[in-house]
RNA sequence: GCGGCUAUAGUUCAGUGGCAGAACGCCGCUCUGUGGCAGCGGAUGUCGUGGGUUCGACCCCCACUAGCCGCCCCA
């Protein structure tokens, strides 16, 4: 450590934040390429949208009333550089359905007749108490698909191709053990009736909940229907399900997805209490969890998602039911973690095809010249120095390569390479034109 | 935002009111073109930060910060 370094606090990243290093980040590129191909095999094209967004997009999109919005949000007030400016408001987006909504909206996509089918990669940021898989800055692989009622975006054909997809998706990724659970929540008319039954269904058996179900019982009555507590369970289950107060068209489109989902073969649970935290969510509603011991700790939910008739109007645009998801992709990554070590463990680097090892220092211009024609010919390929010990060099290529190349005065006076396979402990002598045949 | 637990070497972790420890890893030598094994040697560090108690604090007390766990919420 420098002196400066002792003298002056050290600089860290922020609570919540974190940076992600080799090896590490193979991995994530993995489950993004992954997903990106899964994607582009169901039609899907991405989007990016910025990472900070006018206050207003959250506030009206999400819902004031929140805790994302009321208490989560990193917003400021970004000042007027000019008179004739006005000051305003922007928050780093808490997630990313709101800003591909307001994007869709801006670019009239939905001008264009046919169905919008997104993709997005990106970071978050919310302002909560960081924990095992929950984070101030965190990332989400996400898809909406959205488009006027003509595209066909408000059939349910739509709900059951993207949960089938996820489900492709997550077996792909090797992901085991994922539940799907899902629910309808009912048109926006339905939800607040509901919400009105469940109060008044609350308010004569609530004295008799533990406290925390009597204060949701007045701040969010859907909150108590997740609770966990056991010995409210049979005060919960007496209390109105949402399934009998949906209108026909909700309940018929909700019993097409399921058969959808029979017809393919996606296995799923249907869950009346599942209830989503964000105001724009409309009849499908559905999160994937993984059992306990998955390494998620408590986060147990992976993704969730669900339709959102009625956003586009809420943010003033053009009538364009959609439907989407969000996976948490640090939780996917500590998953795959878990089960790939069983210990949480970040997994081991890949290694490279071959480490060359030049025999003195008059032999580091030919190692580097070698390198070059393998590594354009598509091999991974490290170089070492002149100034190893043969030695130094066996213990520096075994750490991160399959084959050892030794360049020595023999080998470049007859253009020939000793190579040396790690994994067999077999070593050949042969022509530098057939090393590419060989490292393969 | 609230509560609990934790913070010692690069890593995983012991430890005691009186000289800072182990394992693994790292570096060197045995050994100038053949590693993994072995032997010998070496460096590890303001004991999270700042205060307090004490002759003396890594240890006891307080605050702060961070991580983990639970609540809340969600991905």
């Amino acid at each position: 450590m420098s002196t400066l370094a002792k003298q002056t606090s050290v600089v860290k990243a922020v609570r919540g934040t974190r940076d992600l290093l080799p090896p590490e980040t193979a991995l994530w590129n993995h489950v993004e390429s992954v997903a990106r191909a899964v994607f582009a095999r169901y039609g899907f094209g991405e989007i990016r949208t910025p990472i900070f967004e006018d206050t207003q997009l959250f506030a009206r999109g999400v819902g004031e009333e929140t805790d994302i919005v009321s208490k989560e949000m990193y917003t400021w007030e970004d000042r007027a550089r000019a008179q004739s400016e006005k000051s305003q408001s922007l928050t780093l987006r808490p997630e990313n359905t709101a800003g591909v909504v307001r994007a869709y909206i801006e670019h009239k996509l939905g001008e264009r007749g046919d169905l919008q089918k997104l993709y997005y990669i990106g970071p978050q940021f919310r302002r909560e108490r960081p924990q095992r898989g929950r984070y101030r800055q965190f990332w989400q692989i996400g898809v909406e698909v959205l488009g006027p009622i003509s595209s066909g975006a408000e059939s349910p054909i739509r709900d059951a191709e993207v949960l089938e997809m996820l489900a492709t998706l997550l077996d792909e990724l090797g992901i085991k053990g994922w539940r799907l659970e899902l629910n309808s929540v009912g048109s926006a008319t339905d939800r607040p009736r509901y919400v009105a039954a469940l109060r008044e269904a609350l308010a004569p058996v609530k004295s008799r909940m533990c406290e925390d179900n009597q204060r949701r019982a007045e701040t969010n009555p859907l909150r108590v229907l997740d609770s966990k507590a056991p010995e409210d369970q049979h005060i919960i289950n007496a209390l109105p399900k949402i399934a009998d107060f949906l209108d026909d068209a909700s309940r018929e489109h909700f019993a097409a997805v399921l058969a959808a989902l029979d017809a393919c073969g996606v296995a799923y649970t249907v869950n009346p209490r599942l209830v989503r935290g964000l105001d724009y969510y409309t009849r499908t509603t559905f999160e994937f969890t993984v059992p306990d011991g998955s390494g998620l700790g408590t986060q147990n939910a992976l993704l969730g998602g669900g339709r959102y008739d009625g956003l586009s109007e809420m943010l003033g645009g053009p009538k364009a039911p959609g439907i989407g998801f969000a996976i948490g992709e640090d939780r996917l990554i500590l998953i795959l973690e878990e089960q790939a070590t069983g210990t949480g463990e970040p997994v081991a680097a890949q290694k490279l095809d071959a480490y060359i090892a030049p025999m003195g220092i008059e032999r580091n211009a030919a190692a580097l010249a070698l390198a070059r024609e393998l590594r354009r010919a598509g091999l991974s390929v490290e170089v070492g120095d002149g100034t190893f010990r043969l030695k130094k060099s066996f213990e520096a290529a075994d750490k991160v390569a399959r084959h050892i190349i030794i360049l020595g005065e023999d080998e470049l006076a007859t253009h020939t390479a000793t190579v040396k396979t790690f994994a067999t402990g077999e070593q050949v002598k042969i022509a530098q034109t057939e090393l590419q045949s060989l490292l393969r």
